[in-house]
RNA sequence: GUGGCUAUAGUUCAACGGUUAGAACUCUGGUUUGUGGUACCAGUGACGAGGGUUCGAUUCCCUCUAGCCACCCCA
């Protein structure tokens, strides 16, 4: 009954604090705690492989020109004609987001003159790219890129590598992933080849089959009329040429170098003769890596859908013409974009555990203000010592401390209070068995050390085997 | 940008054109004034926003916002 009278001032004050609320905005995402632990594992691997293989980190601003894109990703592109985060600042300069990392590192290998150093050059990047799309699972307006571009080298040998690596990237995680892959070839082949499709388009009442999106690509970009999804456009597009069979002879000496490279690495690939991908400045090899489709109970939704559903987790290829085109001179080039927010999903949809760190952890109670003060300095001490020590020093009651120790997973638990700070001891307490000691606290190193080696196998624990299937 | 579906505690999900909108998990407190992880008890906490229909809307309708799905496209 009491309730009515308590409950109306509440609701008027939660009213008050609602509309003081704040929300995020559409289509970008908070990390928080055990989510973010996937991102430091992947960073972790990201930081490895680029470094095994040789290539040295670097970081661009968030914002740059508007032209930068226009010119390089190209002004006709989706990305940039309607997914563009850009205004206009405060002097009038029109800036944007960057919605992808190729066209920031090769203004920088430019500006700075990297041409200097032996080449190639092979930069490693790690940042959020932006881009002004309607959200969906999988889609969001920031996202955060694991980019590597190799600038100043023309060898097929590249291309495999940097392929191999993005490969090693998602096995090592333990994903089953697809390389998808083709050749568009060179601006000389490739307008030769886009005249013998237009040819093909042009044959008796094939436009008029396309959707309403391929009718009008056909005269801004034909290229993409071969990846459209819609079934009829696919009918139509089945028996189009290939572009593979259209290559000038170093194009197509490279691209089957490329092939016999992943043969020779066992890199699953399928040759894909409609990938095409979105941006301008692409050159011979592109690619993308898609997750391999996981067998459904349903056998009807597998043949229609399932090409189409997966998402892919990478994308990449040459850009031959790109260094030259904002200002530099003529220099081949090639990388890729990988997609962080995609492979945690992927990663936690497959359900891998992640490797505990919760190892040799010593928790540090105190009762009483005495013997916090101690404590609180001890702490430091066994800190430098390097033991992994957790506290909760702002708690006055035992059992919080007890409850935060085993939410931290603790193995052992030294308490001080009045009675041992008097005399001179303190109490060890194992937290798994919950057996407790009191022991002199001159000891409390040889009885740390003594039961951590009893306790567990590991104490360094940061590179063990793998056990069973976590990864690390 | 186009089309479809959805919106209830921090989370996952109920119910209902009508007095006080239920539960589980979480969180806080207690059983245990110096002892966690199990158990039991109690408490905090929600109808996305605005408008309309109605005597009365969390429920029906519209708009907005956000999320999901399919396109477009992409990581």
């Amino acid at each position: 009954m009491a309730n009515i009278k308590i409950k109306k001032p509440q609701n008027q004050e939660f009213r008050k604090r609602k509309e003081k609320k704040f929300s995020r905005l559409r289509g970008v995402r908070d990390i928080l705690f055990d989510e973010y632990k996937y991102y430091d594992l992947l960073k972790k691997k990201a930081c490895d492989l680029a470094s095994v293989y040789g290539f040295n980190r670097v970081e661009t601003p968030m914002l740059e020109r508007i032209e930068l894109f226009e010119r390089s990703t190209g002004k006709d592109t989706d990305i940039v004609s309607k997914e563009m985060y850009s205004f206009i600042d405060k002097s009038g300069n029109k800036i944007a987001l960057r919605p992808e990392a190729t066209p920031g590192l090769v203004r920088a290998y430019i500006e700075h003159g990297l041409f200097n150093l032996p080449q190639p050059v092979k930069m490693f990047w790690l940042g959020p790219v932006f881009r002004y799309e309607k959200p969906q699972s999988n889609r969001w307006r920031q996202h955060t890129q694991f980019d590597l571009e190799i600038i100043g080298e023309d060898s097929p040998v590249a291309d495999t590598q940097i392929i191999l690596i993005a490969y090693n990237f998602f096995s090592e995680l333990q994903i089953d992933v697809q390389v998808q892959i083709n050749s568009i070839g060179c601006p000389e082949c490739r307008s030769e080849y886009i005249n013998k499709l237009e040819e093909y388009y042009k044959e008796r009442g094939k436009r008029t089959k396309l959707c309403v999106d391929c009718k009008k690509r056909f005269n801004k970009n034909l290229l993409r009329l071969l990846d459209c999804k819609v079934e009829a456009c696919r009918e139509v597009s089945a028996d189009a040429p290939q572009i593979v069979d259209y290559l000038c002879d170093g194009c197509r000496d490279h691209f089957i170098k490329v092939l016999e490279y992943l043969d020779e690495m066992d890199i699953p690939y399928n040759l894909n003769p409609f990938l095409v991908r979105g941006l301008d400045y692409y050159t011979r090899t592109v690619f993308e890596i898609v997750p391999i489709f996981e067998e459904t109970e349903n056998e009807e939704n597998k043949d229609s859908s399932s090409f189409q559903r997966q998402v892919s987790l990478c994308g990449g290829g040459r850009y031959d013409g790109l260094v030259e085109i904002l200002g530099g001179r003529p220099t081949p080039a090639l990388g890729f974009g990988l997609g962080l927010e995609r492979v945690v999903k992927k990663i936690r949809e497959i359900n891998i555990p992640l490797k505990s760190d919760k190892v040799d952890i010593i928790f540090l109670a105190q009762l009483g203000d005495q013997a916090r003060r101690k404590m609180f300095v001890f702490f430091e001490e066994m800190r430098r010592r390097g033991y992994k020590v957790r506290q909760a020093f702002t708690k006055d009651r035992l059992k919080a401390q007890l409850e935060e120790a085993n939410r931290l997973g603790a193995k052992q638990t030294l308490i001080l209070g009045q009675k041992e700070l008097i005399d001179g001891t303190i109490i060890i307490r194992d937290m798994d068995s919950g057996t407790q000691e009191v022991i002199d606290f001159k000891k409390i190193y040889s009885e740390i050390n003594k039961r951590l080696e009893n306790g567990s196998n590991s104490s360094i624990g940061i590179m063990e085997e793998k056990e069973e299937k976590k990864i690390n």
